[in-house]
DNA sequence: AATTCAATTGCAAACGTTTGCGTAATTTTT
DNA sequence: AAAAATTACGCAAACGTTTGCAATTGAATT
C-alpha cells in the first residue's frame, strides 16, 4: 500500500509510454531487446508486481473460482478442496472459499458476492436450507446470467446442469450388499438429515437393496442423525433399546460410525459378531476406530478434481452440460468383516 | 459474461451520466427521489450486479483476505477457516485459501499470486520447508511492501511481525505434568515434524516439565512422526520394543495419538492403567477413541479469530505489531486418567 | 427585472494494464 | 538517390466505477 510502483511509474522513470514498458515486461519482440532488458531488471530491482485486477477487468476474467460448500469441518470438504487446487492451482487459478454453514442466507450473501467479484465459475455444494424450501432462485438467477455453476455432491435439477456426484446409491447399496452377504438379519441405517440429496440417495441404496433381497425397510431400524458422533450416540441407544436389535448397522457416514461404535462397545456387544458396522466416505481415521471401520469410498479428492477439468474446459468454450458421476468403492475392515460364519 | 449489464449501458438506457446511475444506484441524495427509484427499479429488473473489480482498482483495496496454510486435511486448519469467516463474513470479505502442502515453492508462487492479486492481508502458516531451509526471502519482501502478513502457529521472526499463536510450550507441559500426576513414570513423546515451530515448542514443554520433576529426556523414548497415524504406528512400536517400555505417551497430535493408541492395543496394554496416552488439538473425534483420548485444546477456531480481528483493526490503520498468545486447555478423557492409584 | 440560491445533472479524471494502429527513424533494396 | 521495408516506439481507447467540480435549470428573493 502506497508504495506499490505501477507500469505509469516506470514509464516516468524511463521517459517512455506506458504500452512500451507493458510490452517490454511481457517481452515483446517489438520492443528493442536492450531496451527490454532495462526494463525488466529495473523493474525486477524496484519489485514491481503486476496488478492483476486491472487485468480482470480488461480481460473480464479473473482467473478465480469461486467454492461454496455448506461446512468445511469433515474430510470429505476438505479432500474435494484439494482435489480442486491440485488441478487449478497449476492452471494459475486461485480459490475463493466461502462456507455457508447449511445456510441459505449465506448462500446467497456469498453467491452475490462471488458475481460482484465476476469469479469466473463457481462450484456450489448446496446448502441444506437451500434443498428444505426449494430456495433456487439465486441459482437460477447466477446460471441465467451464463455464469457457469458447477454442482458437487448436491444438485437441485435432474438435468440441465453440470455436476459431479458419486454415486451415492450404489455405495449404499453394496455397503447394504456386504451386510446381507455378512448374514446380518435386522440392518438398520442411521439416516442422515433430511432434504439434502446425499442422505435421500444413500437411503435409497438402502432401501433398495433390503427390497432385492425380499426385506422391507423397518420405521424403526432407521433413525435420523446429524453428520457428527455425538448426535449418532442417542439414535443408536434407540436401536439397542429395541426389543428386536438389529445385527448389522449402515451409517450414513464415518462420523456417524464412530459414534454408534462407542454406544455398541459400552453396551458390551461385540463387533462385528454381534453387530456389524459400516460407514460411508472413508476418513483417514477410519482404520483407526476402536474396531477399524469398514466404509464406502466416495473418492473425494476425485470430485473436487473432476469439477476442476470441468470447470477448465468450460473455460475453454465447451458449452455443453456434463454430468460425471463418480464409483463408490467398498472398503471392508474389521468392523463388518465375518470370517468365520454366515447366517445367510 | 456477454449478458452483464454495466453502468454505462444503464445511462446509454436512460440518456444520462454513468454518475447519475452510479448516484441513483448509491441513494445518493443529490439525485432526484424519482429518478433514482426509476433507476433502481429498472437496474434491478435487467439484474445489474456491482462489478466489485474496478472498485478494486479504484480504492486500491480488494476486500479480500489471502490465507496460505501448509495443509487443510486437520480439523486445525479447518477450524481456523471458519473462525476467519466468522469475523470476516459479516465484514464483506471474501478469503483466497492456498494450500502449499508444505512445499516452499508453492508458498512462494502463491504469494506472489496474491499480491498480483492484491488483497487486503495475508493470514499464513508457515511450510515446513520454508522453515527447514530459511527460506525467508519472499515473506520479507511482501512486508516489505507493507503488506500486512499475520503469522498463525507457525512464524520465524521473534518479534516485529504480527501473529496469532497458541501457547503450544504451556500446552506440551500441561500434558506431560498432567502424565506424571498420574504416576506415569517413563513417559515418551511423539514428536512431530522437526522444523516446524509447533513441534519444536512441545517437545520443549515436554522437557521442560520432565526437568522440572528431577526426570531427564531419555532419546530412546522420543520418536519422530509426521501428522498422521500411521506414522505414529511403527513409532510406537519401536517404543513398545523397548526392554523399559514407556507408561505414558505424550503424542504431538491426536492423529498420532490414534496410531499409538492402535498399536497399544494390539500388544494387550491396557490403557491408561499400563500406558496413559495424552494427544494434542482436541479433535472432534478424540472422545470417540477406541479409549477415549485426552487432549490439548489449542482454540484452533479462536486462531482463525483472533487472526481476523487483527487483520480488521490493521484496516483500521492501527499499525503496532501485535502478538496474540492463546492459552491451551487439557481436557481429560479417559486415555489418561486413573483413579484408582498413582504411583507417584 | 435583476440577483441569489438550491436542486439536479454532466464532465472528466482516476485506478493499472493491454493492444491495434499510427508514426518516426533507420536500414535495405532498386 | 529515391523508394521500400524494417525497426522501435507513442497514442488512445478500453474495462467499470466513483467523485470533485462545473454547469444547467428553475424557483425564490431583493
Amino acid at each position: 500500500m502506497g508504495n506499490t510502483v505501477s507500469i505509469k511509474d516506470l514509464a516516468r522513470k524511463f521517459k517512455c509510454a506506458p504500452s512500451t514498458i507493458s510490452r517490454a515486461l511481457n517481452d515483446h519482440p517489438m520492443i528493442n531487446i536492450d531496451t527490454r532488458k532495462t526494463i525488466q531488471e529495473y523493474a525486477n530491482k524496484v519489485g514491481y508486481q503486476k496488478n492483476t485486477i486491472s487485468l480482470s477487468l480488461l480481460n473480464k476474467r479473473s482467473k478465480t473460482l469461486g467454492v461454496i460448500i455448506p461446512s468445511i469441518s469433515h474430510y470429505h470438504e476438505t479432500a474435494i478442496i484439494e482435489g480442486l487446487e491440485a488441478i487449478l492451482q497449476p492452471a494459475g487459478y486461485l480459490l475463493n472459499i466461502c462456507v455457508t454453514n447449511e445456510s441459505h442466507a449465506l448462500e446467497k450473501e456469498y453467491l452475490d458476492r462471488l458475481v460482484a467479484n465476476r469469479v469466473d465459475a463457481i462450484c456450489i455444494s448446496l446448502s441444506q436450507e437451500t434443498f428444505d424450501h426449494s430456495l433456487n432462485e439465486h441459482i437460477d438467477l447466477a446460471i441465467s446470467r451464463s455464469l457457469p455453476i458447477i454442482f458437487m455432491d448436491r444438485f437441485y435439477h435432474e438435468s440441465d446442469v453440470d455436476r459431479v456426484i458419486t454415486d451415492d446409491f450404489k455405495g449404499a447399496f453394496m455397503a447394504t450388499e456386504h451386510l446381507i452377504q455378512m448374514g446380518c438379519q435386522r440392518i438398520a441405517h442411521l439416516h442422515g438429515p433430511r432434504g439434502i440429496t446425499v442422505s435421500q440417495q444413500r437411503f435409497k441404496g438402502y432401501e433398495v437393496c433390503l427390497k432385492k433381497y425380499g426385506r422391507d425397510v423397518e420405521d424403526e431400524l432407521v433413525k435420523q442423525v446429524m453428520f457428527s458422533p455425538e448426535s449418532a450416540v442417542e439414535a443408536t441407544k434407540n436401536l439397542l433399546d429395541q426389543k428386536a436389535k438389529p445385527d448389522g448397522i449402515f451409517a450414513v457416514n464415518d462420523e456417524v460410525g464412530f459414534g454408534a461404535m462407542k454406544v455398541i462397545q459400552e453396551r458390551n456387544y461385540k463387533i462385528p459378531e454381534d453387530i456389524a458396522l459400516v460407514g460411508f466416505d472413508d476418513i483417514p481415521l477410519a482404520a483407526f476406530a476402536p474396531i477399524a471401520l469398514s466404509s464406502v469410498s466416495r473418492q473425494s479428492k476425485k470430485i473436487g478434481e473432476q469439477s476442476a477439468q470441468l470447470f477448465l474446459s468450460k473455460m475453454n468454450g465447451i458449452s455443453d452440460h456434463q454430468q460425471v458421476t463418480l464409483e463408490p468403492e467398498l472398503i471392508v475392515r474389521s468392523s463388518s468383516q465375518r470370517n468365520h460364519f454366515s447366517k445367510i
